[in-house]
DNA sequence: AAGCATGGTGAGCGCGCATTCATAAAATGA
DNA sequence: TCATTTTATGAATGCGCGCTCACCATGCTT
């Protein structure tokens, strides 16, 4: 039946309205200091009617949270798949993660606050997931180092321990441009951080 | 007078076993989940006699958080400042805070978490403080850099791009260690923290 | 157009918790 | 020992906010 689909497009419409919304107020003042009234009204929706679309304050925060960043996580993966060069890999593996942050930082900010990690009780299940989340994404990184190592373009190291060294870097960078931002874009620095984690900061012997 | 000694030992005593138990418990469930209550029963107070020590709950928060944080950053600065060897400086920096994360599980995690970030209104204080702490380290671990390329022994690049990638790996390795932390030491990474630091990731032509 | 149903509404309920303050206990000192 | 100051106590207070639900409006069917 067309009504049905219509019906549910409009559903998509308001949920992902209030989510827009939600997502801005989150991250100005974190899950805490958030009330679902404002939310509420910035979406143009009385309180009640949020809690169709959403259980709970938490369950809406959860959506915020997880539907962006499952999204980042496959984009970032399908743009490292497709560059053959296993160097470039990495370069474009930091091209795409800042990409993202500049694109996003209201949803970033959120991430950086990391309220997640403080919900009580009930949502074990969010710390959970993004955990998991996480770590599916450090292996996929792992996994770049390690075809790196095979062909012999990277030292032999562990390659999880690289991963996390160049997530670390990225992080930093991206949560100092976060904080500051002043006009410039994130991707200033791509080069940078693929220099430094390939080659290091050592002045080597000429 | 002597009595008025004894009196301020007595208080500093309670007031640090209060510091003591609210640790253990912030770092455990967070700012926003642990009730004063609970730190009053912990510690052994009633609740009202907490408010003696400290004016509200984000100040006994905030005494939690910077005065351990001042601790970290003078007693790094210290260890880096008697290491003669440019180099080596930077080795002494990882290790400084390493040892400083795995005698400081509890301390930082709160700061991990960072629910600092969060707190509304009243202290904007913390979070600028905080963040004036965090930037005061930031430019001395910019100057072991900048010492470090005048001597020719790192590469001419912006000391503080250095500085932010150097933390940036500490501080993934250091978060990674305080969720998973089965029985090792972080200080087992400190040589390849410096190495990928120093050296980089890519094997170089033979 | 008149029922019927589905979705929207927001005042108010209930609860959890930071903070206070009247009172009790302890310390001080004469 | 008693009067006085100082410190400890925790029940009671007040408030903020998540969530519910009795009612309303819109649209669909016949």
């Amino acid at each position: 039946m067309e009504k049905e689909k219509r019906k549910e497009r409009e559903f998509n419409l308001r949920r992902a309205e209030i989510l827009i919304q939600a997502e801005k107020i989150f991250s100005a003042k974190g899950f805490y200091n958030t009330t679902v009234a404002e939310i509420a009204n910035a979406s143009g929706f009385a309180i009640g009617t949020l809690y169709q679309f959403f259980k709970s304050k938490e369950k809406l925060y959860t959506a915020v949270l997880t539907e962006k960043l499952e999204m980042m996580y496959a984009g970032i993966q399908k743009a490292v798949a497709e560059e053959p060069d296993l160097l470039k890999k990495i370069e474009v593996l930091v091209a795409a993660q800042f990409r993202f942050v500049e694109n996003n930082t209201e949803f970033c900010s959120i991430f950086i606050r990391g309220d997640y990690l403080s919900l009580s009780e009930g949502s074990m299940e969010l710390r959970a997931r993004m955990i998991k989340d996480y770590t599916v994404y450090a292996s996929f990184v792992e996994g770049v180092m390690r075809k790196g190592i095979r062909a012999g373009v990277l030292k032999k190291m562990d390659p999880r321990l690289m991963a996390d060294a160049l997530m670390g870097i990225i992080n930093s960078y991206a949560s100092k441009w976060l904080i500051a931002a002043e006009g410039t874009s994130p991707m200033v620095n791509v080069q940078t951080v693929v220099d430094i984690f390939l080659g290091g900061v050592r002045e080597n012997a000429h």
